[in-house]
DNA sequence: TTTCACTGAGAACATATGTTCTCTCCAAGC
DNA sequence: GCTTGGAGAGAACATATGTTCTCAGTGAAA
């Protein structure tokens, strides 16, 4: 019998990550990518055939490991308290590296569909979540009445990429904590 | 004596910001971008040096015709009025392609010192033109006193990056539009 | 211990791509 | 009209880069 591949194959895409929101897609060459990771070249075209489709991958790795954590606490749908758990969580992942997805998306939007349908889908799910955080604060006046709820979402949503960026700019992101509360002070009930 | 350039400067500079919008720096290729300006290899390289110096002055001819008279409408500093004519413009100007600006940030900001400065530059301006457009409010009781105006003014900011992000991945902007007067509702005295 | 299917490292390859060079042609001055 | 210095178009070049191939080495099974 063979011996078996060393490498990991989660712990390659998760070194991934952080070549590509470093350089980009493009910017990100597989020489680098080869040797930032545990993995080799040989292994890596049998597993993903190429770098396109292990862009892809490691997206989706992104997603699952990275941002639905933190978009679950969102789901939690516990009104206001997951607006402020999610913010924060989202803050510290953000900080200092930016999203990969917004990353990608900025990148090669107008090129690549696949990205794109991630991304809207991602931003879909955001836009729902916060509706129902919104809803049940609404209900349980923790919110003003008069504010519309899908608008406010989109507003939150928008808000959100809006971090993803300036967290690459911002060393630190005690500002961006600060602007979280100001974003939400105004929504709540006098 | 010889015939004198026909290419126009401003025009070849306009005409490449398309070029970088849709497939970022590394991904939009030199004879792509020969091919879709009033230019010629021989000019390109007589005129920019290389591909990199040619983004820049390309980032800063992008920022003074078209961001600036944007911002320039903050700047205006008639209080709330400023800070929604300021989001319609952008909202129509990032409709479909995003901005130019924030989408070099997020594919090169790590790498490229230069495109970080003109980044952080463009961020502290609308910073500090929010503030005074809210000072301004404050004074004519147009915004609720409670609010603190840095925090405010960061958030709108960082509203604004996310505009350019959302963009590039909703056809209309009829929403984003939608979400700017969420945005600034519950700021408004009552 | 021997076998051998498969791994790992990197050489090799083909193409892409930024940059330079060549050559023809034009238009302003004589 | 002739001269000529620079423009325009694209061939040519060198390097970068994604992909494939080669081959020695390894570890599990017999």
């Amino acid at each position: 019998m063979p011996r078996k591949a060393l490498y990991d194959l989660q712990a390659v895409l998760t070194q991934a990550i952080d070549v590509l929101l470093e350089h980009g897609y493009h910017g990100a060459i597989m020489d680098e990518i080869i040797a930032r990771t545990d993995f080799n070249r040989r292994g890596f075209y049998l597993e993903f055939g190429s770098k396109q489709q292990f862009l892809y991958q490691v997206l989706d790795h992104y997603l699952h490991t990275q941002l639905d954590p933190i978009v679950g606490l969102l789901e939690q749908n516990q009104g206001l308290v997951s607006v402020h758990d999610f913010f924060d969580a989202y803050v510290r992942h953000v900080r200092g590296r930016g999203c990969l997805l917004i990353n990608m998306i900025t990148e090669m939007g107008f090129d690549d569909e696949a990205v794109r349908d991630r991304g809207r889908h991602y931003l879909d799910r955001l836009q729902i979540a916060f509706i129902g955080c919104l809803e049940k604060a609404q209900r349980h006046q923790q919110v003003r009445a008069d504010i519309n709820l899908e608008s406010t979402a989109l507003q939150l949503t928008s808000y959100v990429q809006g971090f993803a960026v300036n967290a690459v700019l911002a060393g630190d992101t005690d500002e961006l904590s600060l602007a979280t509360r100001a974003l939400l002070g105004p929504l709540a009930t006098e």
